[in-house]
DNA sequence: TAGATTGTTAATCGATTAACAATC
DNA sequence: TAGATTGTTAATCGATTAACAATC
């Protein structure tokens, strides 16, 4: 009820604790301090403490943080401890990488169909994920429970299907098409803009490089 | 000489504003306010100013911005107005795609090769460009002038090759490996952890579903 | 108990927004 | 010239860091 509002700043710090936890418990840590995991990721202790304990205190004085436990704790706060239905929109390069990539189905984010404008493409399976024809969409989301939908086609298609998702009660939409879609606020999206990355990429060889006169 | 540092905020913006203004003149615009331009964004006007004065006054009182001009001076601050060539590392699903992706040679990014472990992969070509055995990477990047390095392979590779690289001079890495690369300071590295992303969105699903209740 | 380390409050730092004088 | 809008300074807001009392 009370709802104190995370700040962004912290959601996109969760999932990195969560990696360096998994790889403490790969390597058999079972405690650890602020202080210690502080050094390994090269952030505050400060910040750690801080940035958890707007979720709860998951420590105990004197004693640090029990690995497992902080790590499933934020497996929680993330939602990897359910299922994550995803339908893939555009079977291009990109739409099979991600449908091929293993490792989101192992965090529950399991890709359910690829939808594909060309019709040489549906039939098709990708990694046993069936491709259908794009005009299924529609009918695909009202008859199956889908969380996800992942959107690698170009950005005048990426617009007219955000309709069609939005339409049939999409709640959540990874974009990887490069525009600001328009979506109504109960519609979380999280843009990947690769362009965008390596452009930033090559702003700081630009930076570096003057820096060098 | 005198640096005055640009903060991470604004570096992050700049390719958006890069996009709105190339759609701006893609559809004839010859003139923007901050004021108008805000609006279409979605951010503050005083936020369009203050990030542009960083790089100089590119406006005129009473006017507002020359939209080509403005575009191309961004161009300029991004790097875009020379070649970054690109190597990629792994001929994986990943690997072909970004090979593939025709858009970031528009931009200038011009991939040279590409690199794998499979000897079966060896020889074949991706839309031209040559992939070669992971063996001939650092006689290749003596030979050939190099910007970028784009990581498409898993973390314990990553983690090796990027000393290949760093030892035969590459300064810009663009990490879509799992891990965080430890680099000298005069190394960028752009990071592209596409499961972080993911996870940030279950976040928002799992928030937004506990608002509702 | 003594030592360690959290949870949390207070201080600092940086980024965003507001305001307005300068000027086209 | 009058109106518009920038460039820039000042005010506000939010996020990070420091400090320390609580407590295991």
């Amino acid at each position: 009820m009370e709802n104190k509002e995370i700040s962004n700043a912290v959601i996109k710090r969760l999932p990195r604790y969560h990696r360096y936890l998994g790889d403490l418990m790969a390597q058999g840590v079972e405690r650890i301090s602020s202080q210690e995991l502080s050094i390994r990721m090269n952030v505050t202790a400060s910040q750690i403490r801080q940035d958890l304990n707007n979720f709860g205190g998951f420590g105990q004085q004197g004693y640090g943080y029990n690995v497992a436990y902080l790590y499933q704790e934020i497996a929680k706060i993330l939602g990897l401890d359910r299922e994550n239905s995803m339908v893939i929109i555009g079977c291009g390069n990109f739409g099979r990488a991600l449908a091929n990539y293993q490792n989101f189905e192992n965090r529950g984010f399991v890709t359910k169909a690829i939808f594909d404008v060309n019709p040489d493409k549906v039939g098709n399976r990708v990694r046993n994920i069936p491709v259908l024809y794009i005009d299924e969409l529609a009918k695909f989301l009202q008859n199956n429970d889908i969380k996800i939908a992942v959107l690698t086609i170009p950005r005048e298609e990426a617009v007219k299907v955000t309709e069609v998702l939005v339409d049939n009660g999409i709640k959540a939409i990874w974009n990887f098409a490069h525009v600001d879609l328009d979506v109504p606020s109960d519609v979380v999206v999280e843009n990947v803009h690769l362009s965008e990355s390596l452009m930033q990429l090559s702003y700081r060889i630009a930076e570096a490089a003057k820096n060098k006169k």
